[in-house]
DNA sequence: TTGAAAGCGCTAACAT
DNA sequence: ATGTTAGCGCTTTCAA
């Protein structure tokens, strides 16, 4: 059924069944009523499709996320949306699994409903300006930036927090507090990505502390969730070393540390502290609560809607800024 | 940049550009390198709008989840999309908001995309046949059922858990060991939604059970989210009435009941046991472990699968089934 | 193996 | 206020 078949059956035309569609102002008031009893009889539903092709849709920012079953992202996604409403502009939401191409998605995405720009959440750190030149509009990654790529800073903006400074922040609340064992619980030392520029900032704390970093003290799940952590931390206790704090990279590690600690017998933070980075809504209702430091998710979203407008509207340059994270003292973490 | 600037720069026909696309078998070899070059030159992203518009796609389900980011619907996600491929066909997800109308979002999909059948996972529980005769393809509701709408039964398909009967089983665990005064955390008593049919299973169970139901013992929080769970729990512990177990009717309920029971200084399980329903992965790492009646939500995806394929192919009717959860035994019950 | 032409469903000038 | 016409970017017959 398409908009033909509610012309013919309004006695109008198509032109006519799209006005009211479109809440054009220039229909009567009787023929609008009798089209929209006959869309409602019809049961009539526009084919989205074939309004992309044709509208102009200049007005509209895409998203697209990258692993929307992080928590994580949940926060960001209602304050770039809340952002992109506040700017006058349009959002178009797009959801990829972990291991999809966001510069692919979101090149499709610019075609297809012709954006005037577009905002990552979530993605890869080692974009080429080959691969990004297909997306053709502003583009800004909010959460994280090109550390481990080659683009030119000029050709993209992004919003995130300094993960090593940060992490190295985490991790010397922790010496300041007399650890020196510390223990860090991470997808990857070297994955191109959040934890390797996390475990940076740990190695550096350590340093800074004049501490010597132990192989055996570092896990790698190689896997982001929560099972993997969560025998990634088995693991280590299993090990048998000794260390009296952990560096979680992620929150949701956090969490599962604190789960394994606890069924190993050792109290949090009496035996073993525990700290983080992220700050998902989840880690405040943790048991003990979680110590981290927490993104400020709502500020993310809106600089980055803010940097892209002004780009898209020819306002300034691109830019990056990092964010700063807030600490929230939970109760995992005690002083030696 | 469209398909005829490819063409033209490769000094073929649109048509010869699409085939590569398509990857057409009937392309000389040398054509189709030099139109790939070309793509590949000039970042050529074909608009998936345009595509859409003339494919037949009949191959294509639709999945819409509403709430995506209620992490009881990931596991669900993960399955629906492994049983859609295993069946040969091609799925097309969309996420929308708690908010938003997952029939007119159906409708919409299934237009653009040319489905086949759709899958619902989450929506609401009151649909009319007026309202889903938009959607003009067979569909099934995964995790939920018409409990409350007026839908023929033929006219639909649903797999979920018995909610009513779960719940009872949920507070019978309890009565069974000797608690009486059960409190109920729950999202509202009439929402005409999961929390309704799940609190009616509670008052069942305590009427199976001789207990008079407490109106001080039930907790709204008319909003499904952490804080307001947590909230209410404070309010339902404020309340000075004694209880010696608490019946949360989602894992993400129990969760938060676990933390403001805590912060209380109220010991769980010794003070008060917790159960609830659902079985998100969270729930695994809280501490103690929930005690809850986990959702087979493989199980579930794959029937849905199933289910809906029968119908599309011609080879079986609508159904509606119901699955069994399984009861994990956390550390959040004790008996009295 | 390739190209020309038609058309998917819709919107937006341009007429009237 | 309404209809006519011309595409949007692509795929797909049908011819060649």
């Amino acid at each position: 059924m398409t908009i033909k078949d509610v012309a013919r059956l309004s006695g109008v035309s198509a032109s006519t069944v799209s006005r009211v569609l479109n809440n054009h102002p220039d229909v009567s008031e009787s023929v609008r009523e009798k089209v929209l009893q006959i869309i409602d009889e019809l049961h009539y539903v526009p084919n989205n499709s074939a309004r992309d092709l044709v509208r102009s849709g200049e007005d509209t920012v895409g998203v697209v996320v990258r692993g929307a079953e992080n928590p994580f992202f949940t926060g960001l996604i209602r304050s770039v949306e809340q952002e992109i409403e506040k700017a006058g502009y349009a959002m178009v939401l797009h959801q990829i699994k972990s291991g999809d191409d966001e510069l692919a998605a979101g090149a499709e995405l610019a075609r297809s409903k012709r954006l005037c720009g577009l905002i990552f959440l979530g993605g890869s750190f080692d974009y080429t300006a080959d691969r990004t030149a297909a997306l053709g509009i502003p583009f800004i990654c909010c959460s994280y930036s090109n550390s481990f790529g080659t683009l030119e800073k000029s050709s993209y903006s992004s919003v995130s927090i300094n993960d090593e400074e940060e992490a190295r922040r985490a991790v010397k609340y922790l010496t300041d507090r007399g650890h020196q064992k510390i223990a860090v619980l991470l997808d990857s030392v070297n994955d191109h990505s959040v934890s390797e520029l996390r475990y940076r900032g740990y190695c550096r704390a350590l340093e800074e502390a004049g501490i010597d970093p132990d192989p055996d003290l570092t896990e790698e799940t190689h896997v982001y969730d929560l099972p993997a952590a969560y025998e990634g931390m088995k693991r280590l206790i299993g090990r048998g070393k000794d260390f009296t704090a952990v560096f979680a990279t992620a929150d949701s590690f956090g969490i599962a540390a604190l789960k394994a600690l606890n069924e190993a017998g050792k109290k949090v933070p009496e035996e073993c502290s525990v700290i983080a980075i992220d700050g998902i809504e989840m880690s405040r209702y943790s048991i003990p609560t979680l110590t981290t430091l927490v993104q400020p998710v709502e500020e993310m979203g809106r600089k980055a809607v803010n940097i892209l407008m002004d780009v898209i509207e020819g306002k300034d340059r691109t830019a990056h800024v990092y964010v700063k994270t807030d600490l929230r003292e939970g109760g995992t973490v005690k002083a030696i």
